[in-house]
DNA sequence: GAGTTTGAAACT
DNA sequence: CAGTTTCAAACTC
């Protein structure tokens, strides 16, 4: 067997999380990869979280500074302003930003970074799933003379912060990067990177830092088209679009030291959305042939909402929810916009009194073996089986979980051959009141079992043992596989498992 | 498109 | 914290 097959069957076992991890598969080599790609080197070094990771031959990167992002010389760190602060920031500032469009900078200018929001976001997003890494992206600068090879503008906004700050984790860019807007202060001589990776139509949308002197440009609209009661709505708007429309190039912003920023929707906007939202696309082609139906939550923020009593600033409004001002929305009587930045930041401040995280993605990190995340409270479907998208869960095509206190769920199995099948099976959920135990096992967790497997083979022949031999470690190893998934299963449903 | 069902959010 | 109400999306016809 080469190398090649080597390193892909070359599997750790880790099911402390239900899982099965492919040592050369983890996501962790993916994302480095992703960030390969874009010019970014990464040394294994040790950090906090390898620390505790360690023992599972887990490895945590850091991007270092003399291995950067070509061609562009190191420059800053990543931190982050919370989510909520950012809406709250978002909110009350608006007004001010708002009234001075396109004016000049603060002290550092702005500058084109040169590295579309499209290439960052792939970068951030690619080591942001589980939130347990510990990253610093390093490798910015203000060079200005890259440009993406296809020639298209960049379209990241970097800011230079007035203060020094420590890098954080990048799990709480994971954390930001969810929701349909994000915003990286990248500190430490850095900047504030203002993106909207899942509506990249709307970069950018607004800073965390120092509002009361940067001048914000202008955000892409930010009223309902079709039912904004405000006098000014349609007016402003309409002198937006025309910005736009008129010249028929996207929108920039020059600052006093020459340099320009992208504004409009970018070329990148369909990759960005491709290469971000790989599942949520696939969904969204799907949907395409079923009336349009069938969306995910975090795409849904595009589409226009239906509100008529909660004026759109409740978290029963999912743009509201997902941090957004309603855009062509068919809402009635909508204060989701800049228009009512006070009715709008007290609202926002209304939904973090009661609920800290109620503007947190929903659905987090993997857990239970499933790659794609969990919910992460968990529903309480009690008729729908978990079966319908009234279930969040299924809604964003993830299995129920032990955090679930769903009723009769049946939302517990991955393969699509067997959901097409669910009707014309037994009702299960009589023996299943509450999510499948079985549920831990994925189609990953039996896709790394059979790694495990093949490796030991694969030593059996180097080895040269006899067949017998070779049998009798591939049945240990899958002995050993087994005690863990059954270890996880017990673990997941909270019952004493004694080995 | 109207009416019903559903479950999350909000409220008590 | 549990029960109830409100709300908007999903679904059905």
């Amino acid at each position: 067997m080469n190398e090649l097959e080597d390193q892909e069957y070359s599997y750790k076992r880790d099911l402390s999380e239900g899982s099965l991890v492919p040592s050369h598969h983890t996501h962790e080599s993916s994302r480095m990869a992703n960030l390969i790609s874009h010019g970014m080197h990464p040394v294994p070094v040790y950090s906090r979280m390898e620390e505790s990771l360690r023992e599972d031959d887990y490895t945590t990167y850091r991007i270092l500074p003399q291995l950067t992002c070509d061609p562009l010389p190191p420059v800053a760190h990543f931190s982050l302003a919370s989510y909520p602060e950012y809406l709250l920031a978002q909110s009350s500032h608006y007004q001010h930003a708002l009234g001075q469009p396109y004016s000049s900078w603060p002290s550092q200018e702005a500058f084109h970074y040169g590295m579309s929001s499209g290439e960052i976001c792939r970068a951030v997003t690619s080591i942001s799933s589980d939130g347990a890494d510990v990253y610093s992206l390093e490798g910015y600068s203000t060079d200005q003379g890259f440009r993406h090879q296809d020639g298209n503008q960049p379209h990241a906004l970097l800011v230079p912060p007035h203060d020094q700050k420590l890098p954080v984790e990048m799990s709480n860019i994971c954390q930001m990067l969810q929701p349909v807007q994000v915003v990286c202060d990248v500190t430490g001589g850095g900047q504030v990177v203002v993106l909207n990776h899942c509506s990249p139509d709307q970069i950018p949308h607004s800073l965390m830092m120092d509002l009361n002197t940067v001048s914000l440009p202008k955000p892409s609209e930010q009223s309902c088209s079709t039912e904004d009661h405000s006098p000014t709505g349609k007016a402003s708007d309409a002198r937006h679009s025309e910005k736009t429309a008129s010249t028929g190039l996207p929108q920039t912003h020059k600052t006093s030291a020459g340099v320009t920023f992208n504004l409009a929707p970018g070329p990148y906007a369909s990759q960005l959305h491709q290469a971000l939202c790989p599942t949520q696309t696939v969904e969204l082609e799907e949907e395409g042939q079923t009336k349009g139906r069938r969306r995910v939550k975090w795409e849904k923020s595009k589409r226009p909402c239906n509100c008529t009593k909660s004026q759109c600033l409740k978290l029963y409004c999912e743009c509201f929810a997902n941090g957004d001002v309603c855009n062509n929305c068919k809402c009635l009587n909508c204060y989701n916009n800049t228009e009512h930045n006070l009715e709008r930041s007290q609202a926002i401040k209304a939904c973090l009194d009661r609920n800290p995280g109620a503007f947190r993605p929903k659905i987090g990190s993997r857990k239970q073996g499933n790659v794609k995340g969990c919910h992460t409270k968990g529903c309480n479907c009690k008729r729908s089986g978990c079966l319908k998208n009234y279930c969040e869960c299924y809604e964003a095509k993830i299995m129920c979980t032990s955090t679930c206190k769903c009723v009769g769920c049946r939302n517990y199995e991955e393969s699509p051959s067997k959901k097409s099948s669910e009707r014309d099976r037994p009702d299960y959920s009589i023996y299943y009141q509450t999510r499948s135990p079985l549920a831990c096992i994925t189609p990953d967790v039996v896709e790394a079992t059979c790694g495990c497997l093949l490796a030991q083979a694969e030593e059996a022949e180097k080895e040269g043992y006899t067949s017998a031999h070779a049998e009798r470690m591939i049945l240990e190893e899958f002995g050993q596989c087994l005690t863990q998934i059954v270890r996880s299963i017990f673990k997941s449903t909270s019952v004493q498992f004694n080995e």
